[in-house]
DNA sequence: AAAGAGAGGGTACAGTTGTAACCTATAGGC
DNA sequence: GCCTATAGGTTACAACTGTACCCTCTCTTT
């Protein structure tokens, strides 16, 4: 499935958020109304973002009356799959690199870095 | 410079991790000589990205007979900007979301995570 | 019934990206 | 001095992206 998430766009990955953040299947209305105020589109590029990505298999519809778009790959795998990749270009495949880069740039509030800590205990424990 | 690093593509990016890895600038035959070698690419797809990152500002170009390509942005410089770009498109703006993948996820050794401790003690020191 | 709103479907069009060919000048090897 | 390799420069071209228009059909409202 790499090679799905690998093909969503900027714009499409907007289109996927509003799917993702619905509990069901949404029918194009409320997800045009939503892009439309919040991003100023045009509803014609709702319309098309929402081709694209079922023509990549990103999103099926299915017809109950008018169509209800559903997304096939999840926020989950996405996310897998976006930070593999930056990891692999950007990071010379190092997870390492990418997780000082967190902890010692100012990208981390202190909150963070105790929740942190206290995710690293639970591994140690488990691993 | 955001703009800057947000525009190098990923063929480009290659380029630039070429340049990057050299300890000063380089003529085109060496880069191409890498890169025809690693990645296949004929000589003048690698003259393409070159000037293609020249007019983006990325890449300056020094004629010393030859001409010499020297990195306009850091490798730090594109981490930074293209780690905010992923945090704030797939991680909804919480780096402490991207850590917490990292952490949880099985991207890291048992090596990674004690050195990530250890780092985190050092930052609860300075901070 | 006529009209207006929105769904479905197709088309458009410029900018970016990946990938490369082609031509000219030139410099080093024979 | 001539040839070949390569630098420099220009052009190409299809796929993907961002952004949108237009036409038709149907359902709701007046």
């Amino acid at each position: 499935m790499k090679e799905l998430a690998a093909k969503i766009s900027g714009a499409e990955l907007e289109v996927m958020e509003v799917l993702w953040q619905a509990d069901g299947p949404l029918p194009i209305a409320p997800i045009r109304r939503q892009l439309v105020e919040q991003r100023g589109w045009d509803p014609s590029t709702v319309k098309t973002l929402l081709r694209r990505l079922c023509e990549k298999g990103a999103v099926a519809a299915e017809k109950d009356q008018v169509f209800h778009y559903r997304p096939l790959i999840t926020r989950g795998e996405y996310r897998d799959w976006s930070t593999h990749n930056l990891i692999d270009r950007v990071y010379q495949g190092s997870a390492r690199a990418l997780a000082a880069f967190l902890v010692r740039g100012d990208q981390l509030t202190a909150e963070d870095l105790k929740e942190l800590e206290a995710m690293l205990e639970g591994e140690r424990d488990r691993g």
